[in-house]
DNA sequence: CCTCCACCGGAACGTGAGGAGT
DNA sequence: ACTCCTCACGTTCCGGTGGAGG
């Protein structure tokens, strides 16, 4: 077994780095971000209130990556300043209960999983946290998550500075969706005086300095083909510039050549990394409503019928409108389907973008981030959708 | 500078399925 | 068995809006 992990050093020396949880010393293209939010956060540390901070731009943008290196970076200066930085993933806490109850526990007080009221739990952290005259600053990682809409949490650890006589406590909320800032309560934003950083995609040049870094750490010397890089980037590039997903294709790639015994990760093993990648894509696809699923092959019609890219929700819903007569299913209000676009934006499978066309009106530009022959094939599998390999 | 399009997305409400409590 | 919920999924209604073209 220990053979076995010796000889796993012939392609990685170090796999960890081509992870997403990994925090490299040196993030290209971030310098801007990097720096407002070191200015905000150490102007906090220094002495004055910290302010809350929006951050917002689509996965693999390098967002937790950011704000994870930052706060490393402000890590000693945050302990000397006895001004605590609590990183919090709303995934894993999505309900206010658990955000409290993990922050009273930071606090070091004890709260049971579930049984206290919220407020309860509210007022022991505010207790706690007043404790002494400091600075907390409070990280909320993918906090779309948490702001659903009776749900109050996110409004209430902005404010809770209005609750607090001795101590200050600031937010960094991190969002996928580029839209969040408008979900927010416009009063909330302007007095708790949010800042806000934007993270745009990566070109095409900047994925590949951002490999090209990774790729040094991460494998031995010469385990690589050259052309495995740009391959990588450039597959990367038609998924809108995510890095995450750049990372992974290098990475499995690397696991893959490692399994196959080979010496070097060539292009081929890439290609098989992206089937398999693709593969969880199609599992996505295969396990959606039905819906969805008429929703997406409009998508499909429409580029074929067209010859083009992207739509707008109009052309779209009529589309769908017309499948739906096809198939003689019943068909969903435009309403609806526009959330239904969110969703699929959402997963990655659609990328939607509101423009405003002037006199032609305002509309989302829909198009499809997946490619076309491999989807096409899960949809007519549906039994509702078979009438629509003939259509 | 104003208009006005073609949508956007919030609010409020309806429905039926699936638990928890009694 | 029954109420009482919460949740997911849809609906209708409607106020709001960025920017090309007048």
């Amino acid at each position: 077994m220990s053979e076995e992990h010796l000889r796993e050093g012939a392609i990685f020396a170090d796999k960890e780095v081509l992870r997403s949880s990994y925090i490299p010393e040196n993030l290209p293209h971030r310098m801007e971000q990097i720096a407002s939010l070191t200015d905000i956060l150490s102007t906090a540390l220094k002495g004055k209130a910290p302010s809350n901070i929006l951050i917002y731009g689509k996965t693999g943008t390098g967002k937790t990556a950011t704000v994870k290196y930052v706060s490393k970076q402000l890590e000693e200066m945050a302990r000397t300043c006895n001004c605590p930085l609590i990183y919090l993933n709303c995934e894993l806490f999505y309900t206010q209960y658990r955000v409290f109850a993990y922050l009273a526990r930071v606090f070091n007080k004890r709260v049971p999983v579930f049984g206290w009221p919220n407020d309860i739990v509210y007022s022991e952290l505010k207790e706690r946290i007043e404790t002494e005259d400091r600075y907390v600053v409070v990280i909320l990682d993918e906090m779309d998550k948490l702001v659903t809409k009776e749900d109050e949490t996110l409004y209430k650890l902005l404010r809770i500075n209005s609750d607090l006589n001795k101590a200050r406590v600031g937010v960094i909320g991190i969002s996928n969706d580029l839209t969040f800032s408008e979900l927010l309560d416009p009063r909330v934003k302007s007095s708790s005086g949010v800042k806000e950083i934007i993270f745009p995609t990566y070109h095409a040049d900047q994925l590949m300095d951002i490999l090209t870094e990774r790729a040094v750490m991460a494998f031995n010397y010469s385990a690589l083909d050259d052309a495995v890089i740009p391959l990588c980037v450039a597959l990367a590039t038609k998924r809108n510039g995510n890095a995450k997903h750049a990372l992974d294709l290098l990475r499995i790639s690397g696991e893959i050549a490692e399994r196959s015994k080979s010496k070097k990760v060539s292009e081929e093993h890439v290609r098989i990394a992206r089937e398999k990648i693709d593969g969880s894509m199609v599992d996505v696809v295969k396990t959606l409503p039905l819906q969805p699923k008429i929703l997406l092959s409009s998508m499909l019609t429409l580029m074929r019928e067209k010859n083009e890219r992207s739509f707008s929700s109009g052309e779209v819903y009529n589309m769908y409108l017309r499948l739906c007569n096809y198939l003689g299913l019943e068909m969903l209000s435009q309403r609806r389907l526009r959330d239904l676009i969110s969703e699929l934006d959402f997963l990655g499978l659609l990328n939607a973008v509101v423009v405003s066309r002037g006199k032609h009106g305002r509309t989302k530009e829909i198009s499809l981030n997946v490619p076309e022959e491999l989807i096409q094939p899960v949809l007519f599998a549906d039994q509702e959708l078979k009438a629509l390999s003939n259509y």
